[in-house]
DNA sequence: AGCACATACCAAGACAGTCTTGGTATGAGA
DNA sequence: TCTCATACCAAGACTGTCTTGGTATGTGCT
């Protein structure tokens, strides 16, 4: 169910990943995850002692703030929504996520 | 002379650069942070406090080797090697990087 | 009826890897 | 003399992900 290989690329990116996710309107933790493994064909997994943690600390940071509601299948849920503040952080976040990917991939094309 | 903001991102992708940098000859620690900084303009710092530690680990599973020897300035330096498992472990640590920020490029592209 | 599986959340501690800070030592150049 | 670049190293702080375990409900299959 989890990947035998724990992925350390993940480190510092499920912040951005998250936020983005929310970019589109609120939607709860399964979902999340549900739509980042989804959009990219599982080459990032998103384990619920990844995401939950995640999202508390975003919530923290008022980059997202939380209310309880509903999912589309009617069980409880806890909805996450965008910040003005997280919007900013996402810009920023995904900002430097290209130049430093970019930065990686000038040394991998050496 | 150090990031001011800590760069998560770097997590997991040190080893590959590092790999990778050895991959066209033997060079020493100081070298690799150089050569990554200048090839990244600077997008990718490596820090003492993160290379050296990564090298010995890198050693210690048998990726790299080290032997004494001098600088291109005659000073004392120690000087890191490829082994054909470093090699091996390097394509893979590429492959994966490049499924995962094609990843995470997909959910910016949303 | 019984059972697996998907949905949805949460907590606590383990763990890995980077950063901070401080240190050693030499040589070049102002 | 003093600073900066070169070159290495150690110890502990810190951050963030993973592991493991748990709660609870609904659906579908046999």
């Amino acid at each position: 169910m989890s990947p035998r290989t724990t992925n350390a690329l993940l480190h510092g990116t499920l912040d951005a990943l998250i936020l983005k996710t929310l970019a589109s309107g609120p939607r709860h933790g399964y979902a999340i995850a549900r739509f980042i493994e989804d959009t990219t064909a599982d080459a990032v997994l998103v384990e619920e002692g990844s995401l939950y943690p995640a999202l508390y600390r975003m919530e923290r940071r008022r980059w997202i703030d939380a209310e309880w509601g509903t999912s589309e299948l009617g069980r409880r849920a806890k909805l996450y929504r965008l910040t003005p503040a997280g919007r900013t952080q996402l810009a920023a976040e995904v900002a430097s996520w290209r130049r430093f990917s970019a930065g990686v991939s000038r040394v991998f094309a050496t």
